[in-house]
Formats: structure tokens, sequence, C-alpha cells
DNA sequence: GTCTATAATTCGATAGAC
DNA sequence: GTCTATCGAATTATAGAC
């Protein structure tokens, strides 16, 4: 069967295949999945990209579906593992934010062919259990780092006590993923001349969310 | 009131309810268009949902795009019209925000069928000529309805003075954006047993950009 | 309705590492 | 000798053509 623990005892192995076989296997997959979409994206033709036959594919992954999953699985954790860098509750809240901000629209864009699929896929079939479960395992984990942030931000007191952590970390990734969408026509917008490109974008939502729209005290 | 601005010669027809026919034509086209998308949608099965011929349909639009446009132009200007009423800056700016988040994100569902082609159509063609124009034309303004009431609100001093208008609009309207479209996986992200259903996400949303996440003072 | 092409998946076997 | 990565060939599923 498929034996899909990440953790190998980093058996130093003389042989070109161990567990970087796997990781080059996600890699052209991503390509190909990238490329041509998950239908599209023939199991022979990973194979050739990877440059191993079909069923060594199956011998690492149980599925096409599996793989893909594991595709979107790999890139979802390297973005978590970036989180935990950024999101340091001893620096200044705002500044944290803002790099947030920054971090994850960079990482939606350095990923765009698979977040376009993972995107597509919700919004056609967001309630089939692989959606579902995609959403759950995958992504809420991280979701779950940034409202864990703003909870315990929230608890040392450096945020707002009434505001809900849940809510808020959905209108910051909320805003992050209109932009990646719909970046192209934002330009037409009235009054987008001063928020101007990607980084800028970013700080002008922190800056927004952050002290909010009420006049202040 | 229909005054569809357009880049058809104003035919001036004699005939009493000429214009009447032209808004059931778009109703029709709405239902079909919906129903089978823009490419999937014959001239011919608009025709029939209307109970006219083909040649009329093309008699008052110049063709099956313009048609289309003027579908997606018809509810752009009836939410236009309820923006004028939500929109009052003489009620409480929070109370007032929170009436249009509801009011917006039930629009979004109350067309969810054109609304999700619109939306699908800027994914896939957003740099075209076709979806410049229709954000500039058609959305734009009422876009700059919610930019220009929170100008004015920012004026009279009901608002924070050094928030950008044009980001805060942004993050509003993407927030229901991103609801509309990723609403049946977000029950899936933890934490959000709390903020509940369409209206409950409308208020969470409100508050969280309102009152900011930093300590009120 | 059968036929066919394509693609996913399974089977059985081989070779090298420990 | 067992374990695992690998492969070529065989099997099933399915969508489209005739």
């Amino acid at each position: 069967m498929a034996t899909v623990t990440a953790s190998t005892p980093a058996q130093s192995s003389v042989l070109p295949g161990d567990d970087s076989a796997r990781q080059r296997l996600i890699a052209a997959a991503a390509m190909v999945f990238s490329e041509h979409g998950f239908a599209g994206a023939s199991i022979a033709a990973i194979a050739e990209a990877a440059a191993i036959s079909k069923s060594t594919i199956f011998h690492h992954f149980a599925s096409k579906q599996a793989l893909y999953r594991a595709v979107i699985e790999s890139a979802a954790q390297e973005f978590g593992r970036q989180l935990d860098s950024v999101l340091s509750t001893r620096d200044d809240a705002m500044e944290c934010l803002g790099r947030f901000q920054q971090q994850h629209l960079q990482h939606l864009h350095d990923k765009a062919p698979i977040t376009r699929l993972v995107l597509r896929q919700i919004e056609d079939d967001g309630a089939s259990e692989d959606c579902l479960a995609l959403v759950r395992d995958v992504f809420a984990p991280n979701f779950e780092k940034l409202a864990n942030y703003l909870t315990d931000a929230q608890r040392v007191g450096m945020l707002r006590s009434d505001m809900q952590p849940a809510a808020a970390a959905l209108v910051l990734v909320a805003a992050n993923i209109f932009y990646f969408q719909h970046a192209q026509v934002l330009s037409q917008l009235p009054g987008m001349e001063t928020v101007g490109g990607h980084a800028d974008y970013s700080l002008a939502v922190i800056d927004t969310v952050f002290k909010g729209l009420q006049v202040q005290a």
C-alpha cells in the first residue's frame, strides 16, 4: 500500500531514489497539474515528466486523486512553515499582520496555477467530500495558526478583546484571495491608483482592518 | 427608470411598451444565461423564453454579447438603486455599513447564477477588453457609491480621517464575494461556528472592520 | 448498440540495499 | 532473505465514434 508517512528516518541511502523520489514526483505532478488541470493531466504525462514509470507512481500514491492532494498539501505545508516564523507575538501586531498579508499573497502568486486549480474546484464542487476534506485537513491548520495568533495577541492585550479572531482571519484571507483572483480588473475601479501593487495592497488592507473605520479616540 | 445607457442608437420606437419589451427580454435572457452559461445559451432558446422571434432580439441588441452585458448591467443597476437608500450619511455609520454588507451579500445570492457567470469570466479572462469594460462601466459606479459614502462620512467626522476609502470598500466587497464563492467549505474552518449564517457573517465582518483589530482607547 | 481509443489502476517480476 | 523502488504488461473503466 501507499506508505504516505512523511518522516523517513533519514536513512542515508546511496540510491538516487529514496524519499526524494517522492518529492521529485510531487514537483513533476505539480507542473503537469498546473499546466493541464486535474482531468487533463494524465498519469502517463506525469510519469514522463518525473522520468519514472506509471506504476511507480501508484507505488507511492494510492490514486491520482491522492497524488493531486499531496501536491496541494505540499504547498500548504510549505506555507505553514513560513507562518510559524512570520507570526511572532513578540513583534508589533500590525507589523506582524502586514508581513502575514504580504507573505500569503506572495505564496498565492508563487503557486498560482495550483491556487487557481484549488479555488476553481471549491467553486465548482465545494460541497463534495473531497473539497470539504481538503479544506478541513489541509487549509484549516494554516487558518488556525492565524486565528490562534490573533487570539494570543488578544490575550496579551495587543488586540481588541471583543474582536472575533475567526472573523478577522477570514477578512484578511478573503482580501488576499479576492485580490489574487481579480487583480486584473481592479485597476478599473475608482480610487485604486492609491492602492498600487501587491505589497501596497497588503499594507492598505492591514491599515484598514487593523485601525478600523471608526474614528479613533 | 431603465436608462440603459447604451451604445445602441436610441431607436425611438413610438410603440408603447417598447421599453418593457426590452426588460422582458432581459429577464428571459437572464434566466437562460443563468441556466446554460453564455456559450450554452442559444439565441433561439432566449427568443423562445421571451416569446419573441430571434430577429426581434437583434433589433434590441447588436449582438449576443451586448444582450449578455445588458443582463449584467440590469442587475447591477438594480443594486445601484438599492444602494442609494441603504447608504445614508444621516444614520450611524456602522449600522449603515452593516445594512450594506447584508444587502450586497443578499444581492449576490439573489442573482447567484449571473454572479457566478461574471466572476468566472473575470477569473478566466480578466484582461480582456470585455471584462475591463464591464468592470469600468458597470461595477465601478456602484463601487464608487460605496467609496463616496465612506469619503463623505469621513469628511463629516463619522469615520477615521486617514482611512483609505477605496481600500476599505474593497475589503468589504471582497469579504462578501469571498463568502459567496466559498461559503460551502467555510464551515470546515475552526472557529466558524461563532460566525454563523449569511446575516451573522455580514455583521461579524462589519464589527471586525469597523472597530478594527487594535485595542480601542 | 457495439467498437475503439484513451486513461486509470493492478499484477507479477526484477534488482539492489541491508 | 526480506524489503522497497522500480518497471512492463495486463486489466478495467469510460467516453466518443460509427
